[in-house]
DNA sequence: AATAGACATAGATAAATCTCTATGTCTATT
DNA sequence: AATAGACATAGAGATTTATCTATGTCTATT
């Protein structure tokens, strides 16, 4: 696991994290909801039958492993994909085989 | 999440699972180590510091999701990697931008 | 400065997950 | 047919996760 790791791979704890963070129906749609653009907290909640903070809560699931981006805009998260962490995640697969 | 959808996808639920189950540090270094090809599980057990119980249920869960093919050989399970899962899971992250 | 709106945090709870020990099943060998 | 070895299953316990309600904080508007 640890051998020919170089700057673009992500340690072993940090990829797990990742993958723990679209282990979950609601944050893989979140996460894929989000390769169109950036979106806010307020308009991704329109698209789940769960409360505010359970949302605020998988965003910083999604935010805490580095797999999304989040900037305040005034009263507003807005909310996008880190395009350096998904890149590592596509390294690791692509080191598979 | 469902558009676009074809035969080289998984489905949502499916994806969900292959990504739980590499969510998990001794599952995802177990998949690593197949990486360089067939391994019989007491092989792979005697890398961890678990018991055989515990590796069962961890290669349970990487072949259901079907990242892992397993397939008996007398007395022992040797396990794989399933290339065509792997590469569903490669196009999944690919669409993403 | 009072209010309203967007988001975060705290605390509680139910469900899922990971691990173990004990035991069962199947295969190969003696 | 008895035994030993590799793996699976069952059941239990501790930890983690996902969700909620209630409440707090911060920003912008009136």
């Amino acid at each position: 696991m640890d051998k020919n790791m170089n700057d673009k791979d992500m340690n072993g704890k940090q990829l797990v994290q990742c993958f723990k963070a679209l282990s979950d129906e609601t944050r893989i749609k979140i996460y894929h909801m989000l390769a169109d653009g950036e979106l806010c907290a307020c308009k991704i909640l329109e698209d789940f039958q769960i409360s505010q903070p359970t949302l605020s809560y998988h965003m910083r699931i999604l935010s805490d492993c580095g797999l999304v981006n989040g900037k305040r805009d005034g009263v507003w998260m807005r909310y996008t994909i880190n395009r350096d962490n998904l890149e590592k995640l596509k390294v690791f697969l692509n080191q598979i085989e």
